[in-house]
DNA sequence: GCCAACGTTGGC
DNA sequence: GCCAACGTTGGC
């Protein structure tokens, strides 16, 4: 079963531009339950949008799970997990999250619902709305 | 087991 | 810089 996330990352900590000059990498530092739980749920070839939190506040590209969650090598409790990403494509063009909040096919939507929350399912609904919104 | 206090995230 | 939302911690 493939399903759709998306990841939250402060670009001026790790963007996506990172990440194409990485090749992938592995999504390290979710210290949050329900965004471990998700991580645990992803599966190879699952794609997930690439949010920019902070700084744009937009969803700028596709990303793919190269890796299942194993183990966060940054945690030395060894309770938490990271899968690895890779770059898929950037959008057309960013969708911001004023323009995602303004969409009322959106209104559901578990990233505005939980603003906190640094990794979201995706419904397909919503997945196919963004995707159109990037043109 | 409850709840107040505090810390963190992220939007504004 | 502020604040809302949420999670965690610790006293009782």
């Amino acid at each position: 079963m493939t399903n759709r996330w998306l990841l939250k990352s402060e670009p001026d900590v790790y963007s996506y531009d990172d990440l194409v000059k990485d090749g992938e990498t592995l999504w390290t530092g979710v210290r949050n339950n329900t965004a471990a739980l998700n991580m645990k749920k992803m599966q190879v070839g699952d794609e997930g949008f690439f949010y920019h939190s902070n700084i744009g506040k937009e969803v700028v590209a596709i990303c793919r799970i190269s890796k299942l969650a194993a183990p966060d090598p940054t945690d030395e409790t060894g309770r938490w997990v990271a899968v690895t990403i890779e770059p898929v494509r950037k959008l057309p063009r960013p969708v911001t999250l004023a323009e995602m909040k303004a969409e009322p096919k959106l209104e559901g939507f578990e990233l505005i619902r939980q603003s906190r929350l640094s990794v979201v399912p995706v419904r397909d609904a919503e997945w196919a709305q963004i995707l159109a919104m990037a043109g």
